[in-house]
DNA sequence: GTATATTCGGAGCGGTAGTTCCGGTTGATA
DNA sequence: TATCAACCGGAACTACCGCTCCGAATATAC
């Protein structure tokens, strides 16, 4: 249960704490106000436009957004990736949290599939938390790790308590789950063929409940 | 019913004609022999790599392997995409053959579910064939496009075969069914979270017979 | 064997994208 | 207000990739 709290490195969280008020640490000065005004821009920014073009998206594309240039950016986030997972990890936290409430609710079936429409419903309204999703695995570098490994944590609770009290069939995997719904999500993003997740994910869940063992 | 006869370019189709012997056209002299065996090595190489490592692959490395210079590449092919088709085509084109015949199948529920695994087979094996579906919709332009229509045909009337006697749901589209497929398949050719995508695909098929509607 | 058109090969061009660098600017401090 | 460290901006550097170009090599025809 580590999902609370989360690592953060101390110039991000300067944005908070100076913002929130003088924290414990009085060693390091407080930043600069232009600073954070653009450190607060380039955020609302990066969210902004990763959430539309993906990952892929330049980060000059950004910089422009933000009203500001590339070498500011750079000061405040080292690279492009360290920059998308803090747009990225809060995002994950957010499924996280809601995996966790859904855990308390009755209905055990309900509760995995409506956590699981409510994820096509995030990852195909924000373009880089499927992009995040959808490479889960292969480069398990990255802060973002901890906090994916939190959701499948999540997932796999929300699963197994289906799959107990046989609402859900007990053959399958977090990651395949998981991977049905990303999957769906990423066919859905295709423009041209018009086609929303919903009714996909249906089917999904609708094959989750087929051939249940033991109730 | 177009699937069987395709557009072919006739740089391309002088392979064939010159090994199959002389066609009814004699203006065009035999392309060199030197040429012809480069050919087809490039095609091998080409298919081999893309198969690996999908479209994203640099076009030197099919070079490499093919042990020619990249100008000679590009001799045989204007540009990558074509080279990209040129596969990819004859892939699609199995699978609609495939799915043609899937339709003569005495049980209409069955013939969908195996084309659909089979369809799962091929997507996960040739990388480049899932790269080819994942976009199918994006960019339209290509030799692919009619293909790939025959294709959305071939599952459409094996989806609606299947429908109108009640094995699957019927308030589901062709393109949410490939879109399942295709991205249970994406998922699954992530490494690291090891995940085949038969049994994804399984959960898709009882997805699909559940909530049959007319018998 | 010679002539010639075809083909080969890979250096190089142009464009893109991530990152760095440094002169100019500005907010904080006394 | 004056001083200075921190910060800004964008030109430039690096790496990558698709593609072109042209001198060298060679298969084919006579």
């Amino acid at each position: 249960m580590s999902s609370g709290d989360v690592q953060t490195s101390e110039a991000e969280r300067a944005v908070t704490a100076s913002a929130g008020g003088p924290d414990g640490g009085a060693h390091v000065r407080p930043m600069r106000a232009d600073a954070m005004k653009n450190r607060l821009r380039i955020l609302d920014a990066a969210e902004a436009v990763f959430a539309a073009e993906g990952l892929s998206v330049p980060i000059d594309v950004v910089a422009e957004r933000a009203g500001v240039g590339v070498g500011t950016l750079y000061r405040h986030f080292p690279t492009k990736e360290a920059m998308f997972e803090a747009i990225v990890i809060t995002r994950l936290q957010e499924l996280v949290a809601m995996a966790n409430e859904a855990e308390a609710a009755d209905d055990p079936g309900e509760a995995l599939f409506s956590f699981l429409r409510e994820l096509g419903n995030q990852a195909s309204t924000k373009h880089d938390l499927l992009d995040a999703l959808a490479v889960a695995g292969v480069d398990i570098k990255s802060r973002c790790a901890t906090t994916f490994e939190d959701l499948q944590t999540g997932i796999r609770r929300l699963l197994d308590r289906a799959a107990a009290c046989g609402a859900v069939r007990d053959d399958v995997t977090t990651a395949e789950v998981t991977g049905l719904v990303v999957g769906a999500c990423h066919a859905a993003g295709q423009a041209g063929l018009g086609v929303t997740p919903d009714r996909m994910i249906d089917v999904v869940c609708d094959g989750l409940r087929r051939g249940a063992g033991h109730p």
